[in-house]
DNA sequence: ATGGACCCTTGAT
DNA sequence: ATCAAGGGTCCA
């Protein structure tokens, strides 16, 4: 490995305009969990086995890679979806007739969905559970500096489920995994044993691939829906977190519903691009920008005080 | 189907 | 110091 320097920063020819906003939803909206924000509207960070940098610039995107990793340049432009699929996917949702999800589309204008490794996804919702976006960050950053492999300009990529079915409890705790240090190793003792998995659970359909991914500890139906929806890019999914239980009992006056209806609701009322909408409506509500949903500054109250 | 525990960190009293 | 809550999951 050659000593890596950055390339020239290059503009991406995206067949659909990514604003600075959805450009910095995407990098720190709890898609992925490597990017981190240098600058303003600039960010490092790994995707699979590469690392890169991306800044907004005005419609467009720019990027820089390392001199010595010639596949940077392919591998990103499917990451971040430079050809427009999901623009066209968009077009299916019912934007014209609901109202929301057109100010919340407008509020993020080319919002994508990551396209992730899937093991990459995996083990970043696995990460998820009880936690803030900021605290997932850095547990997957201490996972991949104690056993990742290095891949340049001191960044690491995540390491694999061997790694990690390898690695001691007391390492997994000191990442900061608390009790999720049983997740990962439990699903990673059974990946580490099937190293095609993702391709394997690729081909199934969308179903077969949650109820599969349900089976591994530590995936209950938020994290399946997450990881198939960035990991293996199924749009369709829709992942019902508790902002979206906010959004949809707020916006959409669903009071009381539980997270498999609003999960059904979302796959019924929003069809194949459904994650997509969901991206927007998550971002949307995390902005404080959604109808009915309190401006996002104090917490929210505790509900009762024990003695 | 609903409720509570779960490990640990952070931000607010 | 103490307390609540955090892109949930698991087990009663």
């Amino acid at each position: 490995m050659p000593p890596a320097g950055w390339t020239p920063w290059r503009r991406l020819d995206l067949a659909c305009g990514l604003s600075s906003g959805a450009l910095a939803e995407q990098m720190d909206g709890g898609q992925a969990f490597r990017w981190s924000q240098q600058s303003p509207g600039e960010w490092t960070g790994v995707f699979g086995r590469h690392v890169a940098r991306v800044r907004s610039a005005g419609e467009k995107v720019e990027w820089s890679g390392l001199s010595g990793d010639s596949a940077a340049e392919s591998a990103l432009l499917i990451y971040l979806d430079v050809a427009g699929e999901q623009a066209r996917l968009a077009e299916a949702l019912p934007w014209r007739s609901d109202a929301v999800l057109r100010a919340a589309m407008s509020a993020h204008p080319g919002l994508r969905i990551l396209r992730q490794d899937p093991s990459d996804a995996l083990l970043g919702f696995l990460c998820s559970s009880n936690k803030r976006i900021s605290q997932i960050r850095v547990m997957v950053a201490s996972l991949a500096r104690e056993l990742g492999p290095p891949v340049g300009a001191g960044h690491h990529a995540l390491p694999g489920w061997g790694e990690l079915a390898r690695a001691d409890d007391r390492t997994l705790r000191a990442c900061a995994l608390g009790y999720r240090a049983d997740y990962v190793r439990g699903t990673a003792r059974l990946l580490a044993r099937r190293p095609d998995w993702a391709a394997e659970w690729s081909r199934l359909e969308t179903p077969a691939l949650l109820e599969r991914l349900r089976s591994l500890p530590g995936v209950g139906p938020k994290v399946a829906a997450c990881v198939a929806l960035f990991g293996f890019g199924r749009l369709e999914c829709f992942p019902v977190d508790t902002w979206i239980v906010q959004a949809l009992s707020a916006a959409y006056g669903l009071k009381g519903w539980n997270a498999v209806r609003l999960e059904e609701f979302g796959r019924v009322h929003f069809g194949a691009a459904a994650g997509l909408a969901q991206q927007h409506l998550f971002a949307a509500a995390r902005a404080g920008l959604l109808p009915g949903l309190p401006v996002r500054k104090a917490r929210a109250p505790r509900p009762k005080s024990r003695g």
